[in-house]
DNA sequence: GTTCTAGAAC
DNA sequence: GTTCTAGAAC
């Protein structure tokens, strides 16, 4: 969280942020005139760059355009990037010039195809030669790449534009925007077809401190989504919370979220809310309005956490907010009835039927009803498809004042009563969407400590869960008298190399696996499982992945890495298959191999004090012949692929070396878990513990997680790193 | 249509 | 262990 460094350097220098713009579009949409039109009346600096007119008569790269854009964001200048962008890939680079000075925007002119394609093919004398009948094909081919930029990719703000109409309101927003002025985050003038828009929450804005300067004509064009508005110099005053936009649907239907997030949208648990009592309830709009800017700024200015900034609000659908648009809200607020059933209209009846009967379910196990002005927090089961789609972990139902007589518990135009009910209201959402925040710290700093009682009600379902990766101490006795009868099943416990090693094993899928060779009951590998044991026995024919070799053992590359760094200490002697193989004779060779992957561990923490390192193994590799992981828990690596991948170095699958010594020494044999079931378990971030639906947001969410490691963890050095309190505590 | 998972072959 | 791919999920 950059909260305070960002608001500490408070002040004239931090308004003036440069802004990279990202024109997105195909040849023909009008990228080079959107530039020309904004340079032209603009008072800020804009430099155009683009890559048709680069190369000096050459056609220019992506990497001249990097080059020209950061050298003139270096001089303050905003830059507008003039070149297709139309996948996400292309802008990627791009949108990496952002920075804590710097805001990227998208200006999306997605135009109709035959419009680019008649303006490419008529156009003469075009920078890039893209003109004539070739234009047609080129159009077409790029229209078929077109990716239309998200939030998630790192944009803070996206104008769609649709039309003429609306690519002159673009202008004109940009046009105003003076050296100092920033532009509200979040997504404008997206459409959604069947969203019809009533303006009336432009009062909202009327909020704003002054000057408050209409970016498109509100009548101009039936369908727009979003009316865009900024304020001057709005960090630095103390309405910041007004930096916002806001429209409501009309008739109540889906209604716009505002998402309250503590510093990225991405991966820090983000609150979305629509409108309370707008919509059904006929709550007037102003007065609605003016409520909602005082609780958010009080909210935002009492929470030290939350990052005011990003606040914004968005329109679209609460529960398409992450399929439809790009935004992460793992918290969203539903304007509930009080009987907490699905139904009635608006955003109740929408949240429940996203959510299907997991959402009325969980809510019935917290409470029956809800009186006007209170919430309650429902963790959302992960058989929801609000869970699964868009990553919603709890739903926060509200209950807002009545002014529809239709409904129950009118209020019949009792404003005094009507309004202190909404803002008890907005209270009792943030509180319940604070808990959530904290109870995550917590889970994410819990050691073997008892978690406050009141924590632990809202949050069952993170706790059972997350009990059954880290136990508390009683719990983990259980656990391991578990693994050690099935272990004793499943005959996994080989005694010594020369002896008995055939055994009474009646599983049959043990005997399937198994086969003889030299008269002992071994595993069989299949021949892509032998590659290790070669390099184990012919260390100097793999010399090219081989980094450190003595008489017992071998150091290597994993030839697929799943994190920045991750190596296998091999062991060199024959017969040592596996963890299973493992008994007290072996100690001495276990220690070896462990003071040899520390080693390294701490010579790569030392060159980059980032990583921190794990070192374990595999409770029943894939490979044969024993070996030692080491691997940077940064899990950046484009080979973890699966949830395979990821539970077996996050789960009891994987066996620290610091504990599979302590246990070989005490009981001659370490504790398995080899089960299935920790290969399949659901995918839980190893630092916060936060769950994720699948391997790519999970990935997005570890790429960015700070939470301090679980306690378990850093017990017992199973973690290491360079310096323990900086590396694992920040 | 695209993204993601999971099973089979190697 | 990976790769390939069908089909499920979105």
């Amino acid at each position: 969280m950059d909260v305070d460094s960002e608001t500490v350097s408070k002040g004239e220098e931090e308004q003036r942020k440069a802004i990279v713009l990202i024109l997105v579009g195909a040849p023909g949409s009008g990228k080079s005139t959107f530039c020309d039109h904004v340079m032209r009346v603009s008072t800020r600096p804009w430099v155009r760059i683009c890559q048709d007119t680069i190369g000096n008569g050459k056609s220019g790269t992506k990497t001249q355009c990097l080059m020209n854009a950061a050298s003139a964001l270096k001089d303050g200048k905003s830059v507008f990037i003039d070149r297709c962008n139309l996948d996400r890939e292309q802008r990627a680079d791009f949108v990496k010039l952002g920075g804590p000075q710097i805001d990227v925007h998208a200006v999306v002119l997605d135009l109709p195809a035959k419009l680019c394609i008649s303006r490419s093919v008529k156009r003469t004398g075009h920078e890039g030669n893209l003109q004539g009948g070739k234009a047609a094909a080129v159009v077409n081919r790029m229209l078929q790449k077109k990716e239309l930029p998200k939030l998630s990719e790192g944009f803070s703000r996206i104008t769609f534009c649709q039309n003429e109409t609306d690519v002159q309101a673009a202008v004109r927003t940009y046009n105003a925007l003076g050296p100092l002025d920033t532009l509200p985050s979040g997504c404008f003038g997206q459409k959604n077809p069947e969203a019809k828009i009533q303006l009336g929450i432009m009062k909202f804005l009327k909020k704003v401190d002054a000057p408050v300067i209409a970016g498109s004509d509100a009548t101009s064009s039936q369908d727009s989504v979003a009316k865009e508005l900024w304020n001057k110099g709005l960090k630095s005053d103390s309405s910041s919370s007004a930096n916002a936009v806001k429209e409501v649907k009309d008739g109540g239907e889906l209604a716009v979220g505002s998402v309250v997030a503590t510093a990225t949208l991405d991966n820090v648990p983000t609150l979305a809310f629509p409108s309370i009592s707008t919509a059904d309830f006929q709550f007037n709009l102003e007065k609605a309005s003016d409520i909602i800017v005082e609780k958010v700024e009080e909210f935002v200015t009492a929470q030290k956490n939350i990052d005011s900034s990003k606040f914004l609000t968005f329109v679209g659908d609460i529960t398409h907010l992450y399929s439809g648009g790009g935004l992460r809200c793992n918290v969203i607020a539903n304007a509930a009835n009080w009987r907490l059933k699905p139904g009635g209209g608006g955003v109740n009846a929408a949240i429940f039927s996203a959510a299907g009967p997991a959402l009325e379910t969980a809510t019935k196990e917290r409470a029956g009803s809800l009186v006007p002005g209170k919430s309650v927090v429902v963790p959302l089961p992960s058989t929801s498809p609000l869970f699964s789609r868009e990553g919603v972990t709890h739903v926060i139902h509200v209950v807002g004042p009545n002014m529809n007589p239709q409904r129950p518990n009118c209020l019949n135009n009792d404003y005094i009563k009507g309004c202190k009910v909404l803002r008890e209201a907005y209270s009792s959402l943030f509180e319940g969407f604070a808990s959530i925040v904290r109870s995550q710290e917590m889970l994410s700093k819990e050691n073997n400590e008892k978690l406050g009682s009141g924590l632990l009600e809202s949050h069952d379902h993170f706790e059972l869960s997350h009990l059954n990766q880290f136990p508390n101490s009683d719990q983990k006795v259980k656990r391991e008298d578990v693994y050690e009868s099935e272990r004793s099943k499943k005959c996994k416990g080989l005694q010594d190399e020369i002896g008995s090693r055939i055994t009474d094993c009646t599983d049959a899928k043990d005997k399937l696996n198994s086969e003889k060779i030299n008269g002992n009951m071994t595993k069989a590998w299949g021949s892509w499982a032998q590659a290790l044991y070669h390099v184990a026995m012919h260390p100097e024919r793999h010399k090219e992945d081989v980094i450190e070799m003595s008489d017992d053992v071998v150091v290597l590359n994993d030839l697929y890495p799943k994190a920045q760094k991750h190596l296998l200490v091999l062991v060199r002697s024959e017969g040592l298959d596996c963890l299973a193989d493992a008994c007290k004779e072996h100690l001495l060779l276990l220690r070896t191999m462990h003071a040899m992957g520390l080693k390294w561990a701490e010579k790569f923490s030392s060159e980059d004090e980032s990583l921190v390192f794990r070192l374990g193994y595999h409770s029943a590799p894939s490979m044969q012949q024993l070996h030692l992981h080491v691997i940077s828990q940064d899990f950046n690596s484009k080979h973890l692929k699966n949830k395979k991948h990821w539970n077996s170095f996050n789960s009891a699958f994987f066996r620290d070396s610091v504990d599979v010594i302590e246990e070989i020494s005490k009981h001659g044999k370490a504790t398995l878990k080899d089960e299935d079931s920790l290969l399949s378990m659901e995918l839980r971030c190893h630092r916060c513990r936060s769950a994720h639906p699948n391997i790519p947001r999970l990935k997005s969410h570890i790429s960015n997680c700070r939470a301090p490691f679980p306690a378990s963890l850093i017990q017992n050095e199973r973690l290491v790193c360079a310096s323990k309190k900086d590396s694992i505590n920040q």
